[in-house]
DNA sequence: AGGTTGATCAACAACGATTGTTGATCAGCA
DNA sequence: TGCTGATCAACAATCGTTGTTGATCAACCT
């Protein structure tokens, strides 16, 4: 269940490479170690704004890639038109709710998830292998107007 | 190895929606008939435009998004910056070069990939799964400086 | 403690991808 | 042939993100 490193450890970090350990950096820092939602830039700027109303939406941005270039930090396409960043740097997996956008981690792994060697994609190299599940989280699930169960028919792939 | 449906079928599925089949969109069809690039909107315009020089990336534009909206076409998105098309409609994964950007397809289906009931997931209703792999692709690792084989140390996941 | 130097700020402009708009012209199809 | 939607050019606008500038500030090293 480790998310990002600790403040004190980014602080270390942005010290050894010569960056300044500043309020707005140390700010952003503990906006992301206590979140789990995969946040955009934007949500770090309003969870940073609150306690430190006069920051910009360029430090953050700045600071954000900063730590994704250390790689502390990944970065999440899905499609919702901004990046995601996510603090967890687990190997893991993505649920993507198709109706409220939320995304939440898969901390499963899957042995036989790889590429076939000589077929199709001969001479392909891997380096990352990203499962994205999407479909309806369980409290959009819960949500809906109420109708037959129907457990069945889930077709694989969209 | 089926990909877009031919010409004539996605013609009749213009008439039967209603919609007009103009020498605008057969072209679109055609360039997407014979493309197993994922291609963007600008470069099918770049095709198109070869052979109807004053189409509009405008109308490009249009009858993707028509198509997409039919199920004829799925879009992708890599965190390339623009939108990539799909003509294939078979369930199929990815591989993503990270070098040149390239994406091949991968024909394979893995039936261990399954969200674990009742865990950190429980309850999320999937429709469909999505494997990228990222790495670098066959001619790009040919082309590479010359230096000692180095067969392992493939990491999964980055 | 003080000076150097990078960080931040506000206030913009600019970017690339995509969509919206308008009015005029064109052409598919019944 | 006529109705009506499609396309066009030529824009403007959107959204997310990055660039720029000059002024101010403050982290950190000595
Ligand atoms: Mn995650
Ligand atoms: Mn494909
Ligand atoms: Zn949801
Ligand atoms: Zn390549």
């Amino acid at each position: 269940m480790a998310v990002v490193k600790s403040v004190d450890v980014l602080t270390e970090q942005f010290r050894a490479k010569g960056l300044k350990v500043t309020p707005q950096r140390q700010s952003i820092f503990r906006a992301l170690s206590s979140s789990r939602v995969h946040p955009t830039a934007e949500s770090v700027y309003a969870a940073v704004s609150s306690e430190m109303p006069t920051i910009s939406l360029r430090t953050v941005y700045q600071t954000l890639n900063d730590l994704a270039a250390m790689g502390e930090l990944s970065t999440l396409d899905v499609g919702t038109g901004s990046t995601r960043f996510d603090p967890n740097l687990e190997p893991h997996h993505h649920l993507v709710c198709d109706e409220c956008g939320s995304i939440e981690d898969l901390h499963a792994d899957f042995p036989g998830v790889a590429v076939p060697t000589g077929g199709e994609a001969g001479g392909f190299e891997v380096t990352g292998t990203e499962i994205v599940f999407r479909g309806c989280c369980a409290s959009c699930v819960a949500g809906r107007p109420s109708q037959q169960h129907n457990t069945g028919g889930a077709r694989a792939h969209g």
